[in-house]
DNA sequence: TCCAAAACTTAGCCTAGGCTATAGAGTGAT
DNA sequence: ATCACTCTATAGCCTAGGCTAAGTTTTGGA
């Protein structure tokens, strides 16, 4: 029964490389995403943002929110007001309400492909950083195609 | 149009933080991952894996390449024989094997549901190191029962 | 009002994963 | 057999993103 065809031949190395570089770039913006997001759900759920809030949705220390937070702002993305919470800036907000979207689609096509909503949840959390605009194009067809049979 | 519904909490605290710790596990295995895969691969199609090779295909550095087989041979997934090439122990080659299989999967997968086989291919590098065993099976699950249609 | 608890900051440390520049080793072609 | 070229290793540096421990501020309740 194994398909013995010809074996696919490896990728052109500047491709390959090409992904790959692009692959850790998507890394390095995926912190900066989680925490915005984050924030701007604390903010439209609870009113504010704390530090310590975030330290413990993220499952870390109240140093390492703090040093994420400062270069946050370093990166114009947020503002603080100690003991007041946090805020998103323009860009920050923009960043948070582009990544929500994406997440939310990402969950709602996990589920119609057939995944549960809890796992859902907690796939999109990684998955969302990695999926290029093609890729996010096409779980919106997918989810429009599939929204006339059932729901 | 705009769906008014309540507003969807936020998950509890631990819950969210347990999914970011998870996250962040993935984070790192993936190098390691995206290693052997890429050697296995080499081996397998040229007979060879050599750092060079790795550090063009990576799109790193040749002093990167060689940081990171040093972390990997103490991981005890990788061996060198300088100027021989590396080589996959036999824990690497497991995990390359799991790692190709799931690639596979992601790829085939995403374009079954539309994405262009260049793009599947590029996003899978992100994607596949971040979708759960359940997501997996369900995207098995969905790739079954489209075989039937097309294909 | 005041003071303990909560929130935040700072210092100092660590690993992973990047880099450049330079030195050293091995191979293969002449 | 040699020597140029390729491959590998090393030194030294950097940022992101973690940590603990030990301050410092602020707040709010008694």
């Amino acid at each position: 029964m194994r398909r013995n065809a010809v074996l696919k031949p490896l990728p052109s190395e500047d491709d390959q490389a090409a992904r790959f570089v692009r692959q850790r770039e998507a890394d390095r913006t995926a912190v900066a995403e989680d925490y915005v997001e984050l924030i701007a759900d604390l903010l439209r759920a609870e009113g504010e943002a704390r530090a310590v809030d975030l330290a413990r949705r993220m499952g870390v220390s109240q140093a390492t929110v703090a040093n994420t937070i400062t270069r946050l702002q370093r990166d114009g993305l947020v503002e603080t007001r100690p003991y007041r919470g946090l805020f998103l800036t323009e860009a920050g907000a923009e960043l948070a309400t582009r990544a929500k979207a994406r997440h939310e689609l990402v969950v709602r096509f996990l589920i119609a492909v057939g995944l549960d909503a809890e796992t859902a949840e907690a796939d999109a959390e990684g998955l969302e950083h990695h999926a290029s605009e093609k890729a996010l194009a096409a779980f919106a067809r997918f989810l429009d195609a599939h929204n006339g049979k059932r729901r």
